[in-house]
DNA sequence: CATGAATGAGAATTCATTCAT
DNA sequence: AATGAATGAATTCTCATTCAT
């Protein structure tokens, strides 16, 4: 076996560790997933958790810490540009409601996460909700309120723009067992279109 | 003591379990929140709970019950009307909010528990989803699609206008370390009727 | 079964539990000391420890402080009274000697923890400390000073009478490998007058 | 790197997972400091510990080794030459008194394991204490039984001897809470002329 | 209705140690 | 001589639940 090998397998282990935690997060929740569960997903020993990670809070919050980090991302990258309200707010629910498809799985342990109060993840999520929620005010809320005179605060707009986007992925076990297949008769393209639509002329 | 303090006792017991469980799950959620720390705050004993709901799980399913009848209720009354459309949704929204507001932990633990896939949980969640799927579908949707010819599913349409009602709840732990105070710088009033405005014409 | 045997079975729990943990921490120490180890000598469920004593630290607590208190009411008894300081320093010796003798295990606990700086148990161990040395200051210290002029600070003549007292206890199982028998070749009275003997006019 | 450097290197490395240790187990107890925190201290490889002393007992029984060994050299080098009892004895506890003061934290982890019924340890004190106990008894006891008719065993009296001159050094965390700053008060001096009057003429 | 002891499975975490590199 | 990933057993403690009183 050769050095890169040994390295190689330890990156895997810690991948598939983040992997295992992602998906299984997601469908049964953070506290009811057990180590010995995620573990046996992730084909590891039951100590690699806390070698690689410290603790099972310290794997959420690197899975939340990547989500944030790539949502505020796509934020930064499609509104803080010169350019119309309009086409900043069409960029910016375009790229989120991709980035949130290709990290459903995430998105909803971040929602799920969202209201608990442990003061640990919560100054976290704090954190990376106060940048948001900057960038939010200066591209959209205070253009929005100089435009039409409408002043929607952002911790108040951030939200109700998150969560629609958010909307069908939290939703999607329970709408799949009112209709099979719900969750895919409209398309990704479809959806995004509604959310813009909605939010620039109502439905 | 005569028999009616008895049972008065009694009624008091499982109503400070309820209002204990309901607080508690909201806060910390539901898995998170040991049995232990729901009776202490309840003041009872701990086998009152189950004495009362079976399990810890039925405690969450009566909370859930309680809740989503409650959002069904107005649903009901709201929208199944003769009407106009945009007035049959601003009902919807006013009353909905409202009732959000005043149940606003119960809500936090329905969405939190919403993507989880525990069998016994999903099938009562979609249950309750199934009627009210039915009610948009016939109310808003259908009407929606005959008078302007925009065609969304109902099994999109209800999640996007739930957690947008939801928005300010689900993100006020949050909000509030982002900026003190922000969960109410916007009265209940402007919230409802931001989120009229969205639907009807925009932001 | 009648009421007070399920009390009585819930008194005898607590008491085993306790006496397999003073026979347990002063055989191999209190870290060394398994909880499975533990349950299995008291014959009782692993939880009945948390359940009793609300954690191991919590059961040591408990036979410290009974320890200490049973010392220190020696000290009182014989020690805070009108008498000659050779009378009061014999009856001290020798009372406190019996009870070291009937409590060894529990004295071996104490002096083994002694110097180990867990600060919840410091500060306690430091709390009974402080009012031994009270009393050894009054009593022995000060009438000592005032009658030979030689000034021994309590603080350091308290662990010397303690430490020699304990020393034949402590060196038990080491002695007895050293010769098998000499843990009982001197008797406990003639180990007190040899005590009494040195303090009061040297070897 | 020349080759003296290396072995330089791994000269200092032992040398400092030996001097972690002692602090350590002196200050926490063998069976509380882990090796992680061990190798933290001592800032080397969490193997090295393995690699250098075999296993964690290894390194236990290196500084016992190496406490006891000075101590008994003490015994012999004060103790077995001709001279008078109490010249002898003054000199052993002179000495003894300063090697407990140089190695305070050894000693302390001498006399905390001392009583625990480890068979791998227990046979090794045993081993150190038969070679006291023969020198205290031909140079102490037997000369003492013969001068005075008093007959002490020496597996009595070298544990009176060893944990008074011991008492402070196990005392100092407690009684530094009792009264800050009384681990100094007495010099090494004083501490030492103390017990030689004790144990030459009484308090 | 209420109590509190009892249960046993399961929780997360830490342990000392090993081994290939 | 040194590294760091990996192991698996063992750690303490908490869990929801049961049951006799």
């Amino acid at each position: 076996m050769k050095k890169t090998d040994k390295k190689q397998h330890a990156i895997e282990s810690r991948e598939r560790i983040l992997q295992a935690a992602i998906m299984l997060f997601s469908r049964h929740g953070f506290a009811e997933t057990g180590m010995r569960e995620l573990v046996a997903e992730a084909d590891v020993n039951l100590s690699m958790v806390n070698y690689f990670f410290g603790s099972k809070k310290g794997l959420l919050k690197e899975i939340l810490d990547a989500f944030f980090s790539g949502y505020l991302a796509i934020a930064r990258d499609t509104l803080v540009t010169d350019g119309d309200l309009q086409v900043k707010l069409e960029r910016f629910i375009g790229n989120a409601v991709r980035y949130f498809d290709a990290n459903r799985e995430a998105l909803v342990i971040a929602i799920s996460e969202l209201p608990h109060d442990d003061p640990e993840i919560l100054e976290y999520k704090a954190g990376w909700a106060r940048q948001m929620v900057e960038i939010i005010n200066h591209e959209i809320c205070l253009p929005l309120a100089a435009e039409s005179g409408r002043a929607i605060p952002p911790t108040c707009f951030a939200p109700m723009l998150t969560t629609i986007m958010a909307s069908r992925f939290l939703f999607a076990p329970v709408m799949e067992k009112v209709e099979a297949g719900s969750s895919t008769t409209v398309t990704m393209g479809d959806y995004t279109k509604t959310i813009v639509r909605i939010f620039l002329q109502g439905i």
